[in-house]
DNA sequence: GTGGTCTAGACCACG
DNA sequence: GTGGTCTAGACCACA
């Protein structure tokens, strides 16, 4: 996985972890890979993958089992809301960001409807 | 202004200044504030508003004259391609974010309806 | 039993069964439970449940007979002492919390009562 | 400072801080030293004294302004919330901790007032 | 083997 | 100078 340099690390990683949870690559309740083979797959320090799956916790997207492993939340409304949550973050981003350039209604959804069509 | 504490303060700068010349709030080819000015209006260190200055000037949005000021460029053209490049860059990320976390044409067209809506 | 995550298990847990014996649900000189019970009484692993049974002995709170079983200390004294050892450091404990965080004598006494009516 | 070796470091370092402030040695809205200058006076490593602070800023018990410093929060309400939840704590652990190895209120009072006196 | 904490030391963004 | 992130590597508690 290539990172944004813009961006910590570690947020890029609780998205890319969130993304796999919204869209069931990750299933509700079951463990997930250890923080060490997690590291190994974005080729991270352990400490920073450490601390994605700490603040996941905090988000209660995950918990943690000392000694076993750490879960996704068994909690399918946390998962709604976090892809509700998601995608409204990213519709008003969009949408203020278009306005805020100057782009009225029709010629915004022209645009996401020729993006969609590629 | 507000500053998003995840993104470097003088890129939300850039960001804001680069809408305010699509939008016409900056005229093409006028004098803008000096960085002094700026600095104030922002309520941002000296060096950062500098900083956000001479990265516009690499990309050629402003361009500044010793001892007179920094004005927006007259090329009409540059500031065009700027407005499609902004909006490209906010179509395609809103896009890619949308189907990342499994959503489809259909839906995507009716969260950005509701949105434009309000 | 709910354990705090911020103390090791093995800790909390030889803290419960003193408790017990301090309050004589445990009888001096009788048998406990095996190691393989209390693991499971607790929900604990068999090894957290060894280390915290080990500790007990070294405090001689326990002794253990091989093939037999372990067994609750018979000398009274050793029980009185536990007692009012456990009593002193959390009062000990609790007093120089107090005071550390700026309360009086009589804030004290007056929080302690609201609390023991209670 | 001596460090209980059973508890993490940066938790211990908090509730330091959570004494000065809820005592008044740091007051309310003031800047709080550097954390490289707190990790000196801690003696401990500068990553320890940042995740302390993190934690303190996420309880909302100081804030932090990148390149400016860590500052007591104003809300003398936040404050007094934290004192009285800190004295809460310790008094139903020094409660629930007596009554559970056999006191009764007398002999708690009588313990606690004998501690007292010293 | 698994997660949690800690140290040491580097580099970056910002003031 | 100040806080934030990251890497590298050690040690501990627990299963």
């Amino acid at each position: 996985m290539k990172f944004n340099p813009t961006l910590p690390i570690y947020l890029q990683i609780m998205d890319s972890i969130k993304k796999e949870i919204v869209t069931g690559v990750l299933v509700a309740g079951e463990r997930i890979e250890s923080v060490r083979n997690l590291a190994e797959k974005y080729s991270v320090n352990l400490n920073t993958m450490q601390r994605a799956c700490a603040e996941l916790e905090r988000e209660q997207v995950i918990h943690t089992q000392r000694g076993i492993g750490s879960f996704v939340t068994e909690n399918q409304e946390t998962i709604s809301a976090l892809k509700s949550e998601m995608s409204q973050a990213l519709v008003n981003d969009f949408v203020q960001g278009m306005q805020g350039i100057g782009y009225q209604q029709e010629e915004i959804l022209k645009l996401i409807k020729k993006a969609l069509e590629k």
